[in-house]
DNA sequence: TCAATCATTAAACAAATGTTTAAAACTATT
DNA sequence: AATAGTTTTAAACATTTGTTTAATGATTGA
């Protein structure tokens, strides 16, 4: 309640992205450098680990510019859910379109895989390369007010489509069922998805188990989705 | 490096259980008055949210006494872990030990459910609800060092035991695909630990998918588990 | 070219942080 | 009851935090 009209007013004044788009060339370069720079702390070592003067630094700008830019650190990082959110599941909808002017109707093979392509495609390696995953693990450690509205934003659409698609594909599960299932798999993915892995794979495994590893990743894994997915209830 | 032999001191000053066991009434209850508190403010808010006194306010004591006891905030949240890991090990090693007691040779069923019964098996519910698993989040999401050292030694033997049962039940699969798919059980029931629920869930389900309504959960999971457990590599 | 708007900077702000200190209170043993 | 040892307390410590400010630089449009 104390900085929340400064700060709105920083915000405004900065993001207006009213009055036009490209409209200055040093303003979007300096705020893709601080999203860059923060997504990448942000991702190894959480929220609140993270100070503005860290992220203005590893960007090379003037700390006050994350103010200037964003509002605050809070809406720094928002901003920063919503690209990589936005990327994942831009990613997502792509696939699904690909597959199904390719293929026709899908089978429960193929949706199950493009929903998982994003982490599990060794293909799919983008620069971004499991960030998405730890900040989402950031956000769900450090409970944030406004990412149930971002999350819901984000993720409600892709994910109607592909439980819309499972539904058809599992006629003898309900939608109840496949809900539960489909966040199962979310799960495990994000689970895989943390730097360093997570404690204790490569201890157990002497080694042998590593995330990194897409190909194996996938190869050990995409039955076992697909067949839990197909189990009965019971 | 700075407060390193001044922590190390006052650790070593405080702890010693060096001199015997229950030695001072005061201090055992002080203890554990600040883990408890410790644990739920952690598992609520991260690590680096949660400050010092507001944990000693919590617990009703004094902020100085987190260094005493513990030496410093981190070290009181490894206490906190190792103890919350041990409880949780604990659980899964007594119910194996009492199953195979009732039921002799045990099948994949069996173990699946046992091995996830602290986070899904309704009848478990302790009053440490979820916080075990948010605890976990928060270690993932904000790196630590000491963690990998403590997660090691807290669950590689519960972890190879519970191994050596699935390779009994599952002489169709490598070891190695095994401990894949153990650890994607793992991090679902992760993901469903933490609160609020997964991002997105309740509102996607319209409020059907609960994970604090153990029994549907566990209804609907577990053949899940299963069946992806048993499903052929490819 | 002048004025206005936007972007950047260095400095300063108040508040909160983990930790230390030195004295006090308490407990147990002699 | 006196002593020694442990536990608790309030205060202070030095840093660090996110953010604001006021001045400067840069860019654009008239």
């Amino acid at each position: 309640m104390m900085t929340e009209d400064t700060r709105k007013a920083g915000a405004r004044r900065a993001s207006g992205r009213s009055n036009g788009e490209g409209r200055k060339a040093d303003s979007a370069l300096t705020r893709s450098k601080l999203i860059e720079a923060a997504a990448k702390l942000f991702s190894d070592n959480g929220f609140q680990a993270v100070s503005v003067r860290e992220i203005a630094q590893a960007a090379g700008v003037n700390p006050a510019l994350v103010n200037y830019h964003f509002g605050s650190k809070q809406q720094l990082f928002e901003e920063v859910i919503r690209i990589y959110a936005a990327d994942n599941v831009a990613d997502r909808m792509t696939r699904l379109a690909q597959e199904r002017r390719r293929l026709g109707r899908l089978e429960l093979e193929d949706v199950v895989e493009i929903y998982l392509a994003p982490m599990i495609d060794p293909q799919f390696d983008t620069d971004s390369d499991g960030v998405f995953s730890r900040l989402h693990a950031v956000m769900i450690a450090e409970r944030m007010e406004a990412f149930d509205q971002i999350a819901a934003r984000a993720f409600t659409a892709v994910n109607v489509t592909f439980l819309d698609e499972l539904e058809r594909c599992l006629p003898h599960l309900t939608r109840h069922t496949i809900t539960w299932r489909l966040f199962a798999m979310v799960g495990s993915m994000l689970y895989f998805g943390v730097r360093p892995a997570p404690p204790g794979l490569h201890l157990i495994s002497k080694g042998g188990c590593d995330p990194m590893n897409r190909e194996d990743m996938r190869k050990q894994l995409i039955n076992y989705f697909i067949e839990g997915m197909r189990a009965p209830v019971r």
